[in-house]
Parts: C-alpha cells; sequence; structure tokens
DNA sequence: TACTCGTGGCC
DNA sequence: TGGCCAAGAGT
C-alpha cells in the first residue's frame, strides 16, 4: 500500500495544498450550531445526525436535540421512547438507537468522558471509521483521518484517482492518503475543510472549478475530466411491496398502534397494524392478520388512502382503511389503544404520518 | 463484500 | 418524473 500511496504523492506539494485548502476554509466555512461548540458529545451528536444527512436537514434536529438532552449524561439517562421522537422524521434509526446505547457505556465505562483514542472510540455502537476521526481530530485536534463521500469525491479528483467510490474496500486508499497529506497542526480544519470543499466547490455535478482554492494541485482539471470522476457504479432499485394498513377505533374513539420488531427497517418505530399482502382480497388478509397476530376482531370498511413510500432500498405501496373495533384489545408493551392526542407521543415513520395526515381529512 | 437501513431535495 | 444524491455503520 505504501508504493501506491507514494506514487501518488510524487511530485504534490503537500504544505501548499494544506495552507490554501486551509486558509479558504477560514474564510468561506459555513456558519453551523456544531462549529460553535467544542464539547466532543455535542460534536459526535452531530456528526451522528449528518450521517447519509443534509445539512438543512440536520440543523433544526441538531438545535432541538440539544435543548432536549444538553449533556452525555442527559441523553445517556433518557428513556429510548423520548430519544426516538427526537429523531423522528431524521431517518436511519438505529443511529440514535445506537448513539443511546454508545453515550450509556461511555457514561459507565469513561465516566461520562468520550474517549480520545481511537481504539476505545471506535468500539463503541455506531462508531464507525469516518465517525471516529471527525470527533477526534474536531473535539481532540488528533489527526485521524475522516473520510465521507465528499471527501472521497474531492481526493479522487484531485489525484485523479479511477477506484469505484461504491466499493466498501474502496475507503481505505482515501484514508490511507489523508494520513499522508493531513496537516498534523490543523487536523480539525484540514478535515472540515475538504468536506466542506466538497460541499459547497466540488459539487457532484458541474463542480465550481474556478472558484476552487486548490484547482492548482488537481488533476482532473488539468486533465479536463473532473465531471467524469468519481468512478461509482450504480445501484439496482429496491423491490415493489403492496402494504395493507388499518386506522381502527374502539367504541371510545381510540387508536390501535403497534410497535414494530426491535431489528430491521423502522426499528422500535409505532405503526398503524400492516401486513403485506398479494393484490387479491386486500381486505379479507389484513382481518385476518388482526385476529391471528394481534388476536383483534375488527371490520374494515373501505381505503381511504393510496401511497407510495419509496425507501433508499425498496418500495411500499399502501393502501389505508377505515376499520372499527369488534369486541376487546388486550393491550402489551407493543400493542396499544391510545387517544388522538397521546398519538403525538410516539414515534411513526414518515409513511405513517402521511397516513394520519390522510385519516385526519375524514369527514365521516 | 454486498446488502440493509430513511428521508427530502435536486434537476 | 424518477434517478441520484447526502458529513456511514452494521452485518
Amino acid at each position: 500500500m505504501n508504493e501506491k500511496i507514494a506514487l501518488f504523492l510524487e511530485g504534490f506539494a503537500t504544505e501548499t495544498f494544506q495552507r490554501e485548502l486551509i486558509q479558504w476554509f477560514e474564510r468561506e466555512q459555513r456558519e453551523l450550531p456544531w462549529r460553535k461548540e467544542t464539547d466532543p458529545y455535542k460534536i459526535w451528536v452531530s456528526e451522528v445526525m449528518l450521517q447519509q444527512t443534509k445539512v438543512d436537514t440536520v440543523i433544526p434536529y441538531f438545535q432541538q436535540f440539544m435543548e432536549q438532552f444538553p449533556t452525555l449524561e442527559a441523553l445517556a439517562d433518557a428513556d429510548e421512547e423520548k430519544v426516538l421522537k427526537a429523531w423522528e422524521g431524521l431517518g436511519y434509526y438505529s443511529r440514535v438507537r445506537n448513539l443511546h446505547a454508545a453515550v450509556k457505556e461511555v457514561k459507565e465505562r469513561y465516566g461520562g468522558k468520550v474517549p480520545d483514542r481511537a481504539e476505545e472510540f471506535s468500539k463503541l455502537k455506531g462508531v464507525g471509521p469516518y465517525t471516529t476521526g471527525a470527533v477526534l481530530s474536531i473535539a481532540y485536534g488528533i489527526p485521524e483521518p475522516a473520510v465521507d463521500g465528499n471527501v472521497m469525491r474531492v481526493l479522487s479528483r484531485i489525484f485523479l484517482i479511477w477506484e469505484d467510490i461504491a466499493k466498501s474496500k474502496t475507503r481505505t486508499l482515501f484514508e490511507a492518503i489523508v494520513r499522508a497529506i493531513i496537516d498534523h497542526d490543523h487536523p480539525s480544519y484540514f478535515n472540515q475543510a475538504l468536506m466542506e470543499l466538497g460541499a459547497l466547490i466540488c459539487v457532484p455535478r458541474k463542480p465550481a472549478c474556478l472558484l476552487c482554492p486548490v484547482r492548482s494541485h488537481c488533476r482532473s482539471f488539468r486533465e479536463g475530466v473532473q465531471e467524469q470522476l468519481p468512478v461509482k457504479t450504480k445501484k439496482t432499485k429496491g423491490k415493489e411491496m403492496d402494504i395493507v394498513a388499518a386506522v381502527v377505533v374502539d367504541e371510545k374513539g381510540r387508536v390501535l398502534i403497534h410497535k414494530r420488531d426491535s431489528d430491521g427497517l423502522l426499528a422500535n418505530l409505532w405503526e398503524f397494524p400492516n401486513c403485506r399482502v398479494a393484490s387479491e382480497n386486500r381486505k379479507h388478509q389484513l382481518e385476518s392478520f388482526f385476529l391471528d397476530m394481534y388476536g383483534v376482531s375488527v371490520t374494515l370498511r373501505f381505503p381511504f388512502a393510496a401511497l407510495q413510500h419509496v425507501f433508499s432500498h425498496l418500495v411500499w405501496n399502501i393502501v389505508a382503511y377505515y376499520g372499527k373495533i369488534v369486541g376487546d384489545v388486550v393491550e402489551t408493551d407493543r400493542l396499544k389503544l391510545v387517544s388522538e392526542e397521546e398519538l403525538g407521543q410516539y414515534a411513526f415513520p414518515v409513511s405513517h404520518q402521511r397516513i394520519w395526515e390522510q385519516y385526519q381529512k375524514r369527514e365521516i
């Protein structure tokens, strides 16, 4: 690996690159809530929220989250229901369940101080190579690489690297390059500057090369192939699933909701009872599902909504029915009857928020 | 390694 | 309009 890296670095003016990159960052960086913070816990939370998520989406969640859980201990001591509720709508919900578990471990094992050693911090749940480098460099000034999609795009262009960034192994190549060129005096700004450059200038399509502070170092710009990089193979679009859901109410107007399994898609979020079906006899299949899975007799009436929800890897085609409960319901930890006002306390995926929005438009 | 795991915005 | 994209990690 070292020989390969040495080949990339041949003729590369590392110190000039560092200086020009960091000076640009000091001039042009965006003001973001977490950039005012030095608390490693807050830096950590921001990095987890930012995984696969746009800055503009994260900002209001970050601010609300910090009001509700201002310290590591506050988060560690919080109920998971409230933590999930604070994450509602952000997606990738295992991030916050892992963060919650990790913060508890930091409280117990490390006395509430976020570890500043990569070997320790990276063992925590939900903390991978990127988050390790980001938190250690930004919060503690430690020169660890923080290679995200921005960094791979920027460096693939600068060093004219044609490796497929969709392959998981490719990231290690970029980590080795960052280790070789990171500014040991300013690792936080160096890492952030690479990402900020990718977010503002060296964007995926039509990069603004004429505004780029390091274009004199950029080999793909010199060759005129910057828009062909990075190489990223396409992923196949996900499968479609037909889902039937129902908003069923009892004689008091309470709504039946179900808590999803603790593993897999949308883990531990609440939903309106639903099942996957074949296209025929949807109503009957769902009525049988209520009886078999929950022991609840229901009478379904007619559909009030049909909606499609597209995930990154699959598609739900949902038809939602009105329904009434016949007889009794045995409530459990994962099956509850709640009033319409109480629904707001439970975290729902966006697809089921849509179902509820449609339901509330009813005129019957 | 390749697949799973959300959501909103963009052109 | 639909495919692509976004400060990835777990398995």
